[in-house]
This record gives structure tokens, sequence and C-alpha cells, in this order.
DNA sequence: CGCATATTTAATCATTTGATTAAAACCTTT
DNA sequence: AAAGGTTTTAATCAAATGATTAAATATGCG
């Protein structure tokens, strides 16, 4: 019943493909849209395969999201606690980071939004985002800018750096923007942001 | 086969109390995780009436869809094409206008951004946004201000106010915020966001 | 090699799920 | 109330889908 042992470095391969196909097909269309045919095919293997390496579907998708949720807020994490940032090198590098993961990245956002929706407590369970309050970061906001909520600060950043990835697949199937220009215009808004998050805070 | 006659009033509002479920099973759950039995559970009657009055799932939730969608511009549209207000004026209308619509429909934006991307070609045959770029406040922003891309703008104003709807489940259930204190964010933001988007404006 | 263990495959299962059907219940009209 | 239509129900179907199994193949090791 158990299979402790790992062995040949083929069979790792195997298992990072299956988890790799996974990952692809998951992002792209969700937990429910997606058959493990689905997978098993865009790995190139056996359907058995994935329930030799995992358990499950259920199991499999899980330890995707998590290594998924782990990117996302990893990359936002650092700079905000860092302690020898000022608020606004805090911004341009989140805004840097975030556009360039994304850009890599551009499902991202909606499938981790959409798959929190339909399981919001076992995200609540797994990701205290509590410690966003306290981070450096906030404190900051705070400091300087007494009548604010942090997290209207906080949802600004991300509403303007985030929004745009969640809005591409309208934005290019309608053809307001070719992916191409897409990508050019994000390169314009990584510079543009941080100046655009200045002026915000000045008007308070 | 058909059954081109409608008939008493109480059978249009069956039909109605279906697609009343069906809305809201679709918009909290997707297309793909929703199954017609959670429809008809949802609106307390038979399963075989779905397909009755309706064909198909696909056929109710295009229908759903169709709606769901239309709201969702309809909102912003009639403000972008008026002739006879300021640019601050249209930002400030759409800007109220969404909010409210959000608050009564928080699903709203993710449902619809992730129906999208799940099947971009049939968004974009049904719903042509290229008049967006001929509105007449796309119009304002290229006269007053030639350096920027009009949709930067678009995308600047639709994150700061739609943003904060898609992380709601996030925010709601990690505690960072109530539902009750998110409500009272919101009605904070109908102030800011305006004068955000001037300040944003200012700074090019 | 020859054995043991790990990996892979093809076939099959059980359940779920969208859809259909035939009969029952309900209305409306005469 | 009987006829003729519409609406609703319970039962059932066929296909899809997640999972399992038993056998086949490959791999490592003495």
């Amino acid at each position: 019943m158990a299979k402790k042992k790992k062995a040949t470095t083929e069979s790792l391969s195997t298992e990072e493909k299956i988890k790799a196909a996974a990952s692809a097909v998951f992002t792209r269309k969700g937990y429910a849209a997606t058959r493990t045919r689905d997978i098993a095919e865009e790995a190139g293997m056996n359907l058995a395969l994935l329930n030799y390496y995992f358990r499950s579907k259920e199991k499999l998708f899980e330890i995707v999201m998590v290594e998924k949720m782990t990117k996302f807020f990893s990359v936002v994490w650092g700079a905000l606690e860092n302690k020898s940032m000022t608020l606004e090198e805090k911004t341009s590098t989140v805004v840097e980071n975030y556009i360039d993961l994304l850009s890599e990245n551009p499902d991202l956002p909606i499938f981790i939004l959409s798959e929190v929706r339909m399981n919001p407590a076992q995200f609540a369970s797994r990701f205290s985002l509590a410690k966003v309050l306290e981070s450096d970061f906030m404190k900051q906001i705070r400091k300087q800018h007494k009548g604010l909520h942090p997290l209207q600060f906080m949802m600004n950043l991300l509403g303007l750096v985030v929004f745009p990835f969640v809005m591409k697949p309208v934005l290019e199937q309608t053809k307001l923007l070719s992916e191409k220009d897409f990508k050019a215009q994000m390169a314009v808004r990584k510079k543009l942001i941080p100046k655009w998050m200045k002026a915000i805070l000045a008007t308070i």
C-alpha cells in the first residue's frame, strides 16, 4: 500500500512532469474544469500514474496550490518587512517584483482568487495574512498617513499592479491590446505605479 | 418538441425562479463546479424542470452570463459616453455606480473574469469593447493627457474600484477585515478614488 | 544472470452528472 | 366535469470521470 521509497532519477522526473502538467492545467482551467485525463495527456503519461504518485486529484491540487500561493505571497513579503527601506523603496520593489512575476505567470491571479473563493476556509487556515498588518510596511503607512486604513493603501497597490493581469484575457480577446502591447504597457506601469502611489498618498 | 406558448403567471414564475437560482449558483461556484442538481435544489424544484425550460445547462448558463455581463458593462457605459460631463464627473459617476453595484453583487467580478478566461472567444464575439476606446471618456483623456495610453487610465480606475471586491474573500477569511469593515472601507473609497484618480493624472 | 523492487500500462469499476422519458398532476376552457 | 393542453414528477439512461487493479515492463542489486 505504501511506496515510501523513491528510486531512480527517471522516476523523480516523472513525478515532476506530472506536477508541472498539473500546475499548468489547473492554473489554466481551475480545479473543477480540470479532468485528471487532461493532466495525464498534458504530461504525456498514463492516467494511472497520477494516482500512483499522488493518491488523488485533490491531493495533487493541494500541492500545486500551496506552491503557487507561496510563490505569490513570498514575492511581496520580502519587501514588506524589510526595515531598511523607505516606504517608497518598498513600493517600488513590490511593483517591480510583482509585474515580473505576473508577466511570467499571467494566469496566477485569477486562478488563486477563484480557488480561494471556492474554498476560503482552507485558505485562511494555511496562510495567515494577519502578519501583513504588523509588517514594517504597514507601520510606515500608519505613521506617515494617520487618517487612512493601511489596507486601503494595500488595495491600491495590488489593484494597480494585479488588476491589469486579471483583465488581460478580456483586453486581448477584444483586441483592445495585443499581447505585445500589453507587455509594453506593463513595462510602463513598472515606472509609473510608484509615482502614482506617491501622488495618492500626498492627497490625504 | 416546441413549447412556444407561455402559460399562467405561475409558470413564468417557475422559469424565473430557476434562472435566479442558476444565477446565484453559477456566480458563486462558476460553471464547471456547478451541478444542475445544485441549481434545482437551490430553486427548490425538480431537476427535469431545468431542461424543460432551458434545454441544457449550457444554454441556461449562457442566458445568465449575458445578463450578468450586460449589467456589469452598462453601469460604466452610460457615464463613459455622456458628452456633457467633465472627465472628473464621469470618473466620480463610474466609481459611485460601480461600488454600489459590486456591493450588492460582490461575486460578480471574479465570476466574469474567470468565465471569460475559460472561454475568451465567445466573450469577444458577444461584447465588442472596442467602442470603449472611442468613447467620449477616452477622448477626454487623450486630449488632456497626451503621453498616456488611455487604457492605462481605465486599468487604474477599474483596478482601484474592482480589485477590492476581488480580494474580498481573502480579506474576510483571513480576518483582515470583517464584512462590516469592508463595507465601511468601500464607502470611504467612493469618496477617495476620484481624488486619487485626479492626483494620478496630475503626475503625468 | 536472476531476484526483488519500482514503475508503467491497459482494462475495468463505481459514482457522478447532464439529459430524457413516460406518466401524473394541474389548469383552462367549454 | 370532460377534453386538451401545460407543467411537474419519479425513474432511468448514457457518458464522463476519478480511482483501482492486476498484469507487464523496467531497473537496480547480489
